[in-house]
DNA sequence: AGCACGCCGACT
DNA sequence: GTCGGCGTGCTC
């Protein structure tokens, strides 16, 4: 007897699908998803497609689907996105998927949500809790258990007892949704000529229907989120749902007060840091429709939307996009690929553009909305370079004096100071004074960082840690530390130092407890009960600080010191972006750029502000050595703990690569971080034209090449956007 | 990614 | 003699 087979993809490390059959009476059907067994256990799979013939040499190995689930079916759309991910970024299509499945294994009925009301006579026993509840209660209405319980002082055991007498009545609740509908005509927008014109605009393009992209380019402050607001508006009349892209999620609450001030309501989030019970709920409810706008950190791009209409890319520069552990994937690209392929519009917002974006824009393949001016007539900063080798800080510090002066009159004033430094710790190397002992990490190619705080010296790439040692570890010399250069512990020390009277914090990243924690600290900044906020990267990302007036990057050069080919584009929009914090409301901000270079062009373009002289020479740049986006790049990182192993496998994965002449092979040679929690790393940089498919060049050179094992690992980044 | 199978060191 | 370490390979 004949019976039916499928083709269902399995969320493992297998790039084709497997055959199964379908049991007598199960109708299915490519997007279904199924739990089949798959080995030893049961996977939650998806049906790829029907298989009319299937393959003979299989037929005594067949299993059965063993059900369909009860969920909607991956729709066409995101499945054919999988496939175009998998092939891509080099990786099973397996791999691909399971980020479409990431809904936890709690996707069983919901729990019900139990509510009381008073029912009955009061009960035989009265006590003080009892009668409590009995007042809480009396107005007739339900209540959730847990709230009747809360409200009213007791514990749920005296809820439960009052049940089990018959004075209240437990009453199923309906499932409160996760996100209520947002209303795209709560709150009107009280928008500039320009933010009118661009709003305009995007409703047009989301009329016409269709893929398209459009970059919202304004100027830090200028209103971009309310201006994509409207065309989520006009998404959500047309009841389509948006997907709003985050680089960090978890630092987005004001995002989430905007969008509530806009719409009413809050959106639904969908991040990591969701537990199980709440992330499989959402899914659920974006599959089902149920959710209209998701923000959500990159992974949300693989959500089962029911029907999505708009995506959005908040900041869409920012180097937090790219994944870069297991499926390497840029979420900015990424999503554009999903726009293109449901045919519908992407918004990309950003006052810096990344470079791959303003090429395109300057293309026309993106449309351009400007918006060159903030929002309520507030200037963007006055930017001037503090140059370091004129102007030095006393020995042993890092505030130069005339940013500590005008620290000084910026708290005199009342306003904020933001002194800016992305190094955590105290100092980034502790050497011996008596014989050059440098600390550094036993598992990594790096130096161990001084974090006082924490008193412990730290490496950032492995987590190791020790304690300070009470003498040097080479010559046994007491007191001899020193310690080399910025952190932000360090400058915290500095700066009670010279404005003792200055409330002032720290955000870095190690030292935020929770997130939560970071809201709330935020927020305390945000009600100025801060004068001087010292941060690392943590502070660029957008929050909005009325009193902040003041900026001092401390030290501007950091990023640019690294051989990679993104750092100076990088370092103009992190510094960008940092000093656009400065003078959002009230007066003018004022940035300051300590520097030793401050003829190099990125100091140039942020003081002149001319973003376009930039953008100039840094395309041309990328032009003339043929660096994305003009041309492609791929990396192959061979990594094993032994460095021989792993320099011959490196060599031997070199030597099998199949010639073109539009390829050309650098290395092997030592990544830039050469040892990684006790791994050497050697990588080969594969440079193509523009144009040029190496996503299959890479899969025909690795099936012919020899595979990694014996502890050693390959890790294929297409378009690496880090060179660490 | 799991999970089983398989081949080498320290234990009841 | 077995228990168990994790390297290797397969999953329709």
């Amino acid at each position: 007897m004949q019976r039916r087979v499928v083709d269902v993809l399995v969320p493992v490390a297998v790039d084709h699908p497997y055959s199964y059959r379908a049991p007598e009476g199960l109708e299915l059907a490519p997007g279904d998803i199924v739990n089949v067994p798959l080995g030893a256990r049961a996977a939650t799979a998806v049906v790829w497609a029907e298989n009319p013939k299937p393959n003979p040499r299989l037929d005594n190995r067949l299993k059965d689907v063993e059900k369909k689930l009860e969920i909607p079916p991956l729709k066409g759309e995101l499945r054919r996105f999988v496939d175009w991910v998998a092939n891509y970024t080099v990786n099973p299509r397996g791999m691909v998927l399971r980020m479409c499945l990431r809904m936890g294994e709690h996707l069983g009925p919901e729990r019900a949500h139990i509510g009381v009301r008073l029912a009955g006579p009061p009960p035989q026993r009265m006590t003080p809790a009892r009668s409590r509840v009995l007042a809480l209660l009396a107005d007739g209405m339900v209540r959730a258990k847990s709230d009747a319980a809360r409200e009213s002082g007791v514990s749920a055991g005296v809820i439960d007892g009052l049940i089990d007498e018959g004075t209240l009545e437990a009453v199923a609740l309906p499932p409160h949704p996760l996100a209520e509908k947002p209303n795209p005509d709560f709150a009107a927008a009280e928008f500039t000529p320009d933010q009118s014109a661009a709003a305009a605009a995007l409703k047009a393009t989301l009329a016409a229907g269709g893929y398209a992209v459009t970059l919202i380019d304004g100027v830090t402050g200028s209103g971009k989120t309310e201006v994509y607001f409207e065309a989520m508006a006009d998404a959500i009349r047309r009841r389509r749902q948006s997907l709003i892209l985050m680089p960090e999620i978890a630092l987005t609450a004001q995002f989430l007060d905007r969008f509530a001030a806009r719409f009413g309501v809050r959106p639904a989030e969908w991040h990591s840091e969701l537990s199980p019970r709440r992330r499989a709920r959402t899914w659920r409810a974006v599959a089902d429709s149920e959710v209209a706008v998701v923000v959500g950190a990159r992974s949300a791009l693989f959500l089962p939307y029911a029907d999505l209409g708009l995506i959005v890319v908040d900041e869409e520069h920012d180097p937090a996009y790219k994944q870069e552990d297991g499926v390497r994937y840029h979420a900015r690209d990424m999503a554009v690929v999903r726009g293109h392929i449901a045919g519908i519009p992407v918004i990309l917002s950003s006052a810096t553009p990344s470079l791959e974006t303003e090429v395109n824009a300057r293309r026309g393949r993106y449309q351009r909305l400007r918006l060159p001016e903030r929002f309520g007539g507030a200037r963007l900063p006055w930017v001037e370079v503090i140059d370091l080798r004129y102007e030095r800080p006393p020995p042993g510090r890092f505030i130069a004096p005339s940013l500590a002066r005008a620290v000084k009159i910026a708290i005199e004033r009342g306003e904020q100071a933001l002194l800016f430094c992305n190094r955590r710790g105290y100092a980034p190397l502790t050497l011996c004074r008596a014989c050059g002992f440098r600390f550094s990490c036993p598992n990594c190619d790096a130096w161990l960082v001084d974090h006082r705080f924490r008193k412990q010296l730290v490496c950032h790439h492995c987590g190791f840690a020790m304690p300070h040692p009470p003498a040097c570890p080479n010559c046994r010399s007491q007191n001899s530390f020193v310690a080399i250069g910025p952190g932000v512990e360090r400058l915290e020390e500095e700066t009670r130092d010279l404005f003792p009277q200055a409330r002032i914090l720290v955000l870095s990243s190690d030292l935020v407890a929770s997130v939560e924690r970071l809201r709330a600290e935020l927020d305390d900044v945000a009600q100025g009960r801060f004068d001087i906020v010292i941060g690392t990267q943590l502070v660029a990302k957008g929050h909005h600080f009325p009193k902040l007036n003041l900026v001092g990057i401390v030290d501007a050069d950091l990023g640019l010191a690294n051989g990679d080919p993104r750092a100076a584009e990088r370092t103009f929009q992190l510094l960008h972006q940092v000093v656009g914090r400065a003078g959002r409301e009230e007066g003018a901000g004022r940035g300051f750029l300590q520097t030793h270079q401050p003829e190099h062009p990125v100091m140039r373009a942020l003081v002149a502000q001319d973003r376009e002289a930039f953008y100039d020479a840094e395309i041309a740049a990328r032009e003339r050595t043929r660096y994305p986006p003009f041309g492609r790049l791929a990396s192959l990182v061979v990594s094993g703990p032994d460095q021989h192993d792993t320099a011959a496998h490196a060599r031997a994965l070199a030597r099998a690569a199949p010639p073109n002449d539009d390829v050309r092979i650098l290395g092997p040679a030592e990544a830039p971080l050469s040892l990684v929690r006790g791994r050497h790393r050697l990588r080969l940089l594969i440079k193509s034209p523009r144009g040029f498919d190496l996503s299959a060049y890479l899969r025909e050179w690795l099936a012919g090449a020899p595979k990694a094992r014996g502890g050693l690992k390959l890790d294929i980044d297409v378009d690496p956007q880090s060179f660490l």
